[in-house]
DNA sequence: AGATAAAGGTTTACATGTAAAGTAAATGCA
DNA sequence: TGCATTTACTTTACATGTAAACCTTTATCT
């Protein structure tokens, strides 16, 4: 059951095997450690992670807008955004709309009742985002963000 | 059913409302595209992303761990840890042995077949390592490292 | 010893992510 | 016109995350 020196040979490795490793796995565990707090405090207002950032989405645009849409701005596969969607209209925090010039197409409408629960998010929210990295300068933000956004380069286009 | 105002009014929002806000997102969205683009190399080999990050552990650590001290360096929710061991199990790629001293312990070891697995992906992972950050220099990979490993100060020994 | 509390897991219920296949409407083209 | 494709979703099946409650086994306190 078990041929000597298989385990033996591969157990012994460094921490990480590369930098790119190293980083990856590093942005991995930062941002699941993070999605685990903000959905901690979401859950308060009722909202889940996923929820919240379709509402986000939606407010921010400031107009309905097509499921896949919605669902291409989440990097969600989409098959999601269907149940998404619609426990966020059993809850009355959206509202799908057919188009009638293509019938195909369900735009998704952000209700007055997700702005008030929105709004009231924005502060503790504002707030827990100091909590997490408030500690890192203004500059190191600035140099974080563009290392992600540099990091992103060789995917965010590219779905193959 | 509309309030006047009260869309308009927050409709207009800065993309973000601070650097560390822009900070998270960027933190979050750069996590979901490459968890994404691994878990489909991992999808090759049958194994998904969370139970490759158990299998990696037990070979990292070289010999038997308990459920909970799997699930802690998983950042997850104790009870999902059970289902994943199970599937493990189903796929013969790791087996639980009670512990004699303590029976509540359950251990949880890593089977050669799965090592055989970890062995062939090794390669093809560190491919898609450089593939997808390949493009930073050794010192943005280093600060990016470094500004995550920071991040995750205010939080890591924190789980209130 | 006996009652309580704590620790290690598992079960249950529900919201997601993902792939694969299916449905209906709109397009493209012979 | 009529049929094949494409597009926008939906449905189905399965693996995760998360919270809450429960079961055993240990550890603690009198």
């Amino acid at each position: 059951m078990t041929p000597p020196g298989l385990k033996d040979e591969l157990k012994k490795r460094n921490p990480f095997d590369s930098k790119e490793q190293e980083a990856i796995l590093n942005i991995l565990r930062t941002s699941d450690l993070f999605h685990n707090r903000l959905g901690r405090l979401l859950r308060e207002y009722g909202l889940t992670g996923s929820q919240y950032n379709v509402l986000r989405i939606l407010r921010g645009e400031g107009k309905p807008l097509p499921s896949l849409e919605i669902a291409g701005r989440l990097i969600q596969v989409v098959p999601a955004i269907t149940g998404l969607i619609d426990r966020l209209e059993k809850q009355e925090l959206v509202s799908r709309v057919r188009c009638d010039k293509d019938r195909r197409v369900v735009y998704v409408e952000i209700t007055d009742k997700a702005l008030g629960i929105l709004a009231q998010i924005d502060q503790p929210l504002g707030d827990m985002h100091k909590q997490l990295i408030g500690h890192l300068t203004q500059q190191e933000l600035q140099q974080l963000i563009a290392l992600l956004e540099k990091s992103r380069e060789a995917v965010t286009c590219d779905p193959s």
